[in-house]
RNA sequence: GGCGCCAUGGUGCAACGGUUAGCACGGCAGUCUUUCAAGCUGCAGAUCCGGGUUCGAUUCCCGGUGGCGCUACCA
């Protein structure tokens, strides 16, 4: 297997967006499938934007999607040295000049060229000076830029756009080394993508305009560059960049939504790349052994919450169920309804459970909303089932019978309890349904829930019959005062 | 403004010179039914515009339009 290495490089000026995430799940779906490795590195050398809890909100947001790096997290704050000593090195060989213009000024040029609808590019005053001249001004402030070559232009062949050329003049006598000595993002990433001998640059379509300033980097250290691929961008549903005006930002939040890591790993993996046919449900080992660089499309997506769900709906449906009862375990404890005992001799009853509940669940997060009366007995009656389902005027007559005659049953099974309800409707000479629909208000508190009979079984006689006297008990108030 | 990239139904993707332009989500309708889903069936809905090249363009070329990106001592 080839040695190729591939890295993410968040920098923690933010959350980790859906964006981050997908470029994220292509770096690591690239080097899983190739047999490569996948570095993590933190692009922290914006000190005034970036913050520490923010590398770890990104971490935690990586680790959710199981996204699991082998190397790092490598952080450029701590590796300032190499990019000194690469600027030394371009300062030396002539490709970069320190600057010595006051970048007040440099933003007021630009701004008065703007208003005056000229195009700005920085002018080079800096790169006239002698070397006896830069010498003499050392210890003033000043910045270190690179030395773009005068004609023609740079180009380089991308794996997913094709070849992109950019003319020199194009180009301005971009900054490497700010004048408080850090380095600028084209130098942090040249410098490590170098050093951590990276062979992919698999990135946001954002940097494809720049990536011509990292060739020139490259040319000017003599060194090979690696191979790029940039990938579409996200969009807001408004076909704007995602931001926090499109709902979560970060992709934690979809955890706590209820999403399924693997559900969502699928939904972003379609998100500009596809593996070549109609295939839409792919688990994460065939995810694996199905990408490639060359189905990534050109074309920005946006992002599509409904399709997510149906993804993440189908998960829950068609995993294993072993697969899914951790997630559940999870988020009824996350609200404190989960019991101990269904770790334990309770685990079969928990997963019938889970099992009959989730053809009707779209999020993890249902099952203790929706389905919470599964799960504890504190639980109220939904409006809307309460008008649909409960105003029916025999039912104070008729849910007593029930009680009793359920109450009274020596087998409590599927087939025994439909029995029992059905023979009450029979003999009142009322619609099943009626007594059905009242009490799967009356046990699950909604009007919408699994078929009943299996409902009560798995209830338990004793929790059926105190349920049914409650819903009896507070009947009077429930009846629509007309 | 300049430069770069992109352009198939509302959305995500197929069709990499020849198909009645396919699939999925969403929408609508039907079916099933014990509520609601699921499932099944059906319906509506697309090649941005204009020129070329070609026997033949969604596909190749040019122009236009539109969108996005870049244009910082941000990344």
């Amino acid at each position: 297997m080839a040695d190729f290495r591939v890295r993410f490089a968040p920098s923690p000026t933010g959350y980790l967006h859906v964006g981050g995430a997908r470029t994220a799940l292509f770096n690591w779906l690239f080097a899983r499938r190739q047999g490569g490795t996948f570095i993590l590195r933190i692009e922290d050398t914006d000190v005034d934007r970036s913050r520490p809890e923010l590398t770890e909100a990104v971490l935690e947001a990586l680790k959710w999607l199981e996204l699991d790096w082998d190397e790092g997290p490598y952080f450029q704050s701590q590796r300032l040295e190499s990019y000194r000593a690469l600027a030394q090195q371009l300062r030396q060989s002539g490709h970069a000049y320190p600057c010595f213009c006051p970048p007040e000024e440099l933003e007021q040029r630009r701004q008065a060229a703007e208003k005056r609808g000229k195009p700005w590019k920085y002018d080079g005053r800096c790169r006239r000076l002698s070397p006896q001249e830069a010498a003499a001004r050392q210890d003033q402030p000043h910045a270190l830029r690179f030395r773009v070559p005068e004609g023609g232009q740079t180009a380089f062949e991308d794996l997913v756009y094709g070849r992109v050329a950019v003319a020199h003049e194009e180009i301005e006598d971009f900054v490497l080394l700010r004048s408080d000595a850090l380095p600028t993002y084209h130098l942090g990433v040249v410098a490590d993508d170098l050093e951590m001998r990276i062979t992919h640059v698999i990135r946001g379509a954002d940097h494809l305009s720049n990536t011509p300033k990292q060739i020139l980097l490259y040319q000017a250290l003599e060194r090979p560059a690696p191979l790029f691929a940039h990938v579409p961008l996200i969009l807001g549903p408004d076909r704007t960049r995602l931001s926090k005006r499109h709902g979560a930002t970060s992709v934690t939040a979809y955890r706590d939504d209820g999403f399924l890591p693997e559900a969502f790993r699928n939904f972003l993996a379609l998100l500009g790349w596809s593996p070549g046919d109609d295939t839409e449900r792919m688990p994460t080992r065939e995810l694996i052994r199905r990408f490639s660089l060359q189905q990534v499309s050109r074309t920005n997506a946006v992002f599509d919450h409904s399709k997510l769900e149906w993804f993440n709906a189908g998960y829950l449906r068609h995993q294993p169920l072993e697969e899914i009862l951790p997630y559940v375990e999870q988020e009824l404890r996350r609200r404190g309804l989960w019991q101990a005992e269904w770790g334990g001799a309770g685990r079969d009853w928990f997963a019938r459970a889970v099992d009959l509940l989730r053809p009707r669940v779209h999020l993890l997060t249902d099952f203790s909303r929706w389905a919470r009366a599964f799960f504890t007995d504190q639980f109220d009656y939904d409006q809307a089932a309460i008008q649909k389902f409960l105003q029916h005027e025999r039912l104070a007559e008729l849910l007593p019978t029930l009680r009793e005659e359920l109450a009274g049953l020596k087998e409590w099974s599927h087939d025994e309890i439909e029995k029992a309800v059905r023979g009450v409707a029979e003999r009142a000479g009322v619609k099943a349904a009626l007594l059905i629909n009242a009490s799967r208000v009356g046990l699950t508190g909604q009007g919408v829930a699994p078929p009943l009979f299996e409902t009560m079984e798995l209830l338990g006689q004793a929790t059926v019959v105190s349920r049914l006297q409650r819903l009896i008990d507070s009947l009077p108030g429930l009846i629509r005062s007309v």
